[in-house]
DNA sequence: AAACTGCTCAACCGCAACCCC
DNA sequence: TGGGGTTGCGGTTGAGCAGTT
């Protein structure tokens, strides 16, 4: 009870404590970290410094950096398979911590969310969930369909015993991979499609090379579709199919039942991502797939939560 | 140019697991 | 084996920034 007469510091970091921090783990290794506070070196707690150590200072930190699409599909890929176990799911990002993955994919659920919203829709209900690893917006908007290739595929893929698991690879099937149906393995083509594409990347992308994404737990097979899902596909190269859509409101097409909101393609994201802007072409495919929540297939698995197996 | 809105990021909190005595 | 301390993780919050109106 003495410590707590110490006041702790809180807030924002300063240079020289985080020097400080530094020569702790230089001289110690990135552990006793309560002893920093027990010796007076900083009158932060030792989670406080764990903390900052981790998300801020260690080395290789992808810090200031946007999650490259790569990245993002992983995220999407992982969170889909072992639920919201941000740290678990960080170890396949190098250079980005659990808080990087944690604050991705929440600020990617708040948009959902507010995309999704409809004028009859309570506007606290997006502040309400709880659990933004689950899908909030389906139990808000009941008439939001699950896509017909999702639960085609679902029938589809469970026919097929070369897949692992059902559910899980429902979860795993992208949309970037039905508009890229011919993309061999993906994880294969991986660095490839980044360093096609090298010269729109920022400058964190080079840094990002050096460490080679770890295999996924679960390689992806090559995505077979269904008749549906191949059909879809097709239809999104025809220029009619932005009829389907046209200058209605999203939210309110989706509040009638859902046609089947679409994620980004894997390049729009790229070019998006990584300038940072959205484009300013009112109506062309790509900003049309942008104004689509990028991750709205990412919740429609009807299945609990992966955290729960 | 100012106000507003949304987004990103850093940091805190509570809880659970782990470790050590 | 139990208890206390430490560490790790996930959820949440708030400040600051950027874009939009």
């Amino acid at each position: 009870m003495e410590g707590e007469r110490e006041e702790i510091k809180k807030g924002p970091w300063k240079a020289e404590e985080d020097e400080v921090l530094i020569n702790h783990v230089n001289k110690y290794g990135p552990r006793d970290w309560s002893s920093i506070r027990s010796k007076g070196l900083l009158q932060r707690t030792g989670k406080s410094c764990r903390l900052r150590w981790v998300n801020k200072l260690r080395p290789n930190l992808k810090n200031g950096c946007k999650f490259s699409s790569e990245e993002e599909r992983l995220v999407i890929e992982l969170q889909a398979q072992f639920g919201n176990k941000w740290a678990r799911i960080a170890t396949y990002l190098p250079g980005r911590t659990d808080n990087d993955v944690k604050n991705f994919w929440s600020s990617r659920q708040k948009r959902l969310a507010r995309i999704l919203q409809t004028p009859s829709s309570s506007p606290s209900s997006s502040q309400s969930h709880k659990n933004p690893g689950e899908v909030p917006f389906l139990h808000d908007f009941p008439t939001l369909e699950v896509p017909n290739f999702s639960a085609s595929m679902e029938e589809d893929l469970s026919s097929k015993s070369s897949y692992i698991d059902n559910s899980e690879m429902i979860k795993l099937v992208g949309l970037p991979d039905m508009v890229e149906p011919n993309l061999p393995a993906l994880e294969t083509n991986l660095f490839q499609l980044q360093f096609n594409h090298a010269d729109q990347k920022t400058p964190c992308m080079e840094s990002q090379s050096q460490f080679p994404f770890p295999h996924l737990p679960q390689p992806q097979p090559a995505l077979t579709l269904s008749p549906e899902s191949q059909e879809l596909v097709a239809r999104l190269d025809d220029p009619n199919f932005f009829d389907v859509f046209g200058d209605r409101d999203v939210s309110q097409e989706l509040g009638n039942g859902a046609q089947f909101p679409v994620e980004p393609t894997f390049f729009e994201l790229e070019s998006c991502k990584s300038c940072g802007k959205r484009k300013e072409n009112p109506m062309t495919p790509d900003s049309f797939f942008d104004d689509f929540p990028t991750d709205m297939f990412d919740h429609m698995e009807p299945l609990p939560s992966p955290s729960e197996w």
